[in-house]
DNA sequence: AGCTTAAATGCAACAGTGTTGCAATTAGGG
DNA sequence: CCCTAATTGCAACACTGTTGCATTTAAGCT
């Protein structure tokens, strides 16, 4: 929810502003992750007009916040679902509608921990994407099978 | 090796060009991932010449036959050391002096796999990419902190 | 409500990255 | 050695991301 984005701001003495608010609306709005200039010409439909450069800045803040996630497969931006759980990014993209969930699954990370370390290296944090076709677009297709 | 690309190459029916033998010697030496642009100026500094448009489209060749990843969190490339392995990329990246490990580790893919369906979703493929420090790194700074 | 001021935004200008169309070059088969 | 399709280089462009500085604004104060 955007409330509670917005209380987090203020907990953490940032101020409130129309731009923030705006482009936290737009990230909660999109089901797929939103690359900055994607956000931009979202909102210019709307009527609404910040300068880019704004935008590179409340991205890079709401991430440093825990606020927003940066999808590197996408190169864009989804609202952070999972609260503060540093270094544990999971997400499975559709490649068909460009869906986004993002999850925790803490034994999965640790047996990356724990296969990285079988080889020496220290890890930190992990980031994992996988893509396929959400349940949606895979029974999309299924039926287009079953009729071509 | 150089060699095993080439051959890859031949049997495609792509010629094996100066400008592709630069770039898979270049990727071949490097032990971190490099940017398109990394590559020309690598290159440039051992007196060979290559146009960036030329970088892209070999790079774009390379990953379609598998010769050559994309590292996402870098947006670099690497060199693909494990052959054709479709749909799984799992790589170790040092934070501190940017070496990167390939690896591949089915159950691990497999883990990911069951965890995407048990939410309705058709996994088709992975990245991973967990970041930390290597074996080397990890023991510099052990050092340096028990010095500081 | 109207001040005040540090924080945030907007603006301009720029640097880096990636793309497209077309002309010139080149690998590799005959 | 020639021929030709494949590849590269070039020019021009579009998009993405960054920096410094002037302007505006949120929010605490009276």
């Amino acid at each position: 929810m955007v409330q509670d984005s917005i209380r987090i701001l203020q907990a953490q003495g940032y101020k409130v502003t129309k731009p923030r608010r705006q482009v936290l609306e737009i990230l909660e709005e999109a089901q797929e992750s939103l690359a900055p200039y994607d956000i931009q010409r979202l909102l210019r439909r709307q009527g609404k007009h910040l300068n880019h450069v704004t935008i590179y800045r409340i991205l890079e803040l709401f991430c440093r916040l825990n606020l927003a996630h940066r999808v590197l497969s996408s190169g864009g931006f989804v609202r952070c679902s999972l609260g503060k759980r540093e270094g544990c990014h999971r997400f499975v993209v559709c490649r068909q509608c460009g869906a986004i969930q993002e999850f925790a699954d803490k034994g999965l990370c640790q047996e990356e921990d724990r296969f990285a370390e079988s080889r020496g290296f220290h890890t930190e944090s992990h980031l994992s994407e996988s893509s396929g076709l959400c349940s949606d677009c895979y029974r999309k297709q299924v039926k287009q099978n079953f009729i071509g």
